[in-house]
RNA sequence: GGCCCCAUCGUCUAAUGGUUAGGACACCACCCUCUCAAGGUGGGAAUACGGAUUCGAAUUCCGUUGGGGUCACCA
């Protein structure tokens, strides 16, 4: 069997998109669980669209999820050998120079639309006289076409749909070398996937339309295919292409949401693939064990941000403590403004992890739950103090009892903090939700916190007695 | 509009001719509970429609409908 080469094939034209990244997913496991090679290259062949940092970026959203690759081609470096082929099929007879201007085809285009055809090259210089092509080209500018078949029909196979026939009288002769000497994708991609010994193509469903004229290079090239095998699309909610309108796509964006990388792996490779009818959760190991190109779906995927979440929250949720920590630390330092980041390195990170872990879905939430620490509350007005408890005076009572039995604990940890404020509410006869209640307003300002002990523990018996104190003084 | 692809709970999906059509997210109810989560228990929810083949169809075939993709000197 020959060794499976797979590749990766993003444009540099801005930030890698989610379902790119999919396809790199699925081509990489494919590669590992085959222990054959990953290749990433980089199709740069549109001068016009290139962003700054644009194959950087491709490679840091790759790092991010741990897609490492064996070897890295970029296009932009390999015109010579587009060129090449491409005077090989003008020798034989395959492809043609066209002269056509951009102004002469939008006119043509008009034309065909006014007139209630279907807009499509004509093939004006299909037939023009070698002779004649030639001498011109010293001169003009041109591009290069190729001759698809006018007649009968082209099959192409993909690996989950099967064969897919499309009839040869709606192909046009499409561009293959540029007028500024790059190729098309179409070309270029053909070429490469062949120089490359590329086993299979996983690539989008998009592509699906011009697999013909793939096959037709492939063809008149007598070159032998790879397995082509397209994935299914994600879909945003309202079911059309995830496009910016939708929220976040690129992976950037899900990373400065709190997303880890590994729940956005396992979410993402569910996308379009499931091993049966019951495993959920996979480390990459197992992925790589376990993945199958046969068990990739046929139908289109909505990317459900509900399951997302949860995946990432169950990841959280699964995490050790001081790994946790380590992740929020970092997402703190990278994405919370300087002054809040300063402020909250007061505090012991672990046991910010300890308080918070179970309740966060993705590490953004870290940054709410956390906000107390560096915000001192504010009141408007007594009542805010007072909504828990049954009376003023019970409000008092509470407040300043607990002052005094925090003040008692010698040793000011989270269990000790519980049994003594537990027993004060048996002596003062209240319910947990005055105590309790009333603390964590005063202590946090919020209506819903972390359990109030652990927050009284991270913020240390003196911080605690001083808001208490505070918010008497405000009564 | 032409061409192409697709069609199981709202969503992700399992079931490759025989299952009470399974699981998960989401939703609802109850339990637990210092709020919020988490956790536990239970619940509602799907084979788009119409034919054909077959003893038997979610599964095969045909049609209809619906959705999507694509029609550039972009990938």
């Amino acid at each position: 069997m020959k060794e499976v080469r797979v590749r990766y094939a993003p444009s540099p034209t801005g930030d890698p998109h989610i379902g790119n990244i999919r396809s790199a997913i699925f081509n990489w496991l494919f590669a590992k669980n085959k222990k054959g090679k990953f290749l990433v290259r980089i199709e740069d062949t549109d001068q016009a669209r290139l962003v700054e940092n644009g194959i950087q970026k491709q490679k840091d959203s790759l790092k991010w999820f741990g897609l490492d690759w064996d070897e890295i081609y970029i296009q932009s470096e390999r015109l010579k050998i587009y060129s090449k082929y491409a005077q090989q099929l003008l020798e034989e007879g395959s492809a043609y120079r066209c002269f056509a201007t951009q102004e002469e085809l939008d006119k043509l285009r008009e034309k065909q639309k006014k007139s209630g055809r279907i807009t499509r090259y004509d093939s004006r210089y299909r037939n023009y006289d070698p002779k004649l092509s030639k001498e011109r080209s010293k001169a003009e500018p041109y591009v290069i076409r190729f001759k698809s078949p006018q007649k009968g029909i082209t099959k192409c196979l993909d690996n989950i749909r099967g064969e897919i026939k499309f009839n040869n009288k709606e192909m046009d002769d499409f561009i293959i070398i540029k007028s500024d000497g790059y190729p098309t994708y179409h070309f270029a991609n053909v070429i490469d996937d062949y120089l490359m010994n590329i086993s299979h193509v996983m690539r989008a469903e998009e592509w699906l339309p011009s697999f013909p004229k793939h096959v037709n290079i492939y063809n008149s090239l007598n070159w032998e295919m790879p397995i082509f095998v397209h994935l299914p699309m994600i879909l945003a909610p309202d079911k059309t292409k995830l496009s910016k309108r939708h929220g976040a796509t690129s992976v950037e964006e899900f990373k400065q949401a709190g997303y880890l990388n590994s729940a956005m792996f396992n979410f993402l490779v569910l996308l379009g693939w499931a091993l049966d009818d019951k495993t959920e959760f996979f480390t990459v190991e197992e992925l790589i064990k376990v993945f199958d190109i046969n068990k990739i779906s046929k139908s289109p995927a909505i990317f459900n941000k509900e399951k997302l979440d949860w995946f990432n929250g169950r990841y959280i949720l699964n995490s050790k403590y001081d790994d946790f920590a380590k992740e929020i630390n970092n997402y703190f330092k990278q994405f919370l403004d300087i002054k809040k980041y300063k402020a909250i390195q007061n505090y012991n990170i672990n046991d910010i992890s300890i308080m918070i872990k179970e309740r966060c879905k993705t590490l953004n939430d870290a940054i709410m739950l956390t906000e107390f620490l560096y915000q001192k509350p504010k009141f408007k007005s007594k009542y805010e103090i007072q909504i828990m408890c049954d009376n003023p005076e019970q409000c008092q009572t509470i407040l300043t009892s607990s002052i005094e039995s925090l003040n008692d604990i010698q040793e000011f940890t989270i269990e000790n903090i519980e049994s003594i404020l537990k027993s004060l509410m048996t002596k003062l006869k209240v319910k947990p939700k005055n105590l309790l209640g009333t603390l964590r307003i005063i202590i946090t300002n919020q209506k819903i916190s972390p359990p109030i002990f652990n927050c009284l523990y991270i913020l240390g018996k003196k911080e605690s007695i001083k808001r208490i104190q505070f918010a008497i003084d405000y009564l």
